[in-house]
DNA sequence: CCGGATCCTCTGCGATACTG
DNA sequence: CAGTATCGCAGAGGATCCGG
């Protein structure tokens, strides 16, 4: 393995706490655009500085889009996910369906619909 | 999104420093088990503390079993996958797949099978 | 008010040296 | 050979502050 493999890469930068469960989050429920403090108060614990770095690395490598209302008040800023942040969700879904089986029981979440759940999953 | 979310534990465990590259590394090649200095060579610039580190939680949530043949000198530890650490894979591939359509063009590791790879890939 | 930036503290990581 | 010990620094956590 060097630094030019793909897979090194790739866990190098989706890799990093709060990653994957920020994209999850942007993919859940029925909006397709979510705002900071939804994504903030969604991903209890999360402190806003990391909130603000993830979206920034995520927007850099096009996995999120970002909208900003600036004429309207109060400013109201939108994220979503891009074609490829979407993609990225069968990525997840193995992750989840692994860890269902060799890891954590969990029959409500094995039923479950992440995009449907408040997560109690 | 709580701490109880199956993604986000499973995150929490995968998505640190050098753990997939590690998994990785136990997978590829024909033998299945790896002594510690072969992958501290394999996985270039990780730390002989990280790599300690790595191989113990991976082997706490039974990803990795471990093998000290103690009665030899000089001593020798051997590393595998478990069956749950090799079903890991297919989230590595996953991943692979998403970022070789969605981040990084390389049409060597494209049609290479990670498992014969030295990893120019 | 909303979306951050700033400051400080503390854990985690990198590099090197050293031991059973 | 297979790891620990030690130290310094970068990144994460927590609280507060600020511009629009």
């Amino acid at each position: 393995m060097n630094a030019n493999c793909t897979i090194y890469k790739t866990s190098d930068f989706i890799g990093k706490k709060w990653t994957i469960p920020l994209i999850l989050e942007l993919y859940k429920g029925k909006g397709k655009k979510k705002r900071y403090s939804v994504l903030k108060n969604s991903l209890h614990g999360i402190t806003p500085k990391l909130l603000s770095m993830r979206l920034k690395e995520l927007a850099k490598h096009k996995l999120v889009k970002k909208e900003t209302h600036a004429n309207e008040f109060p400013i109201r800023c939108e994220y979503s996910l891009t074609k490829s942040g979407l993609a990225f969700i069968k990525v997840v879904k193995s992750m989840k369906d692994w860890a269902l089986t060799h890891q954590f029981k969990n029959e409500h979440c094995k039923k479950m619909n992440c995009k449907n759940c408040d997560c109690g999953c």
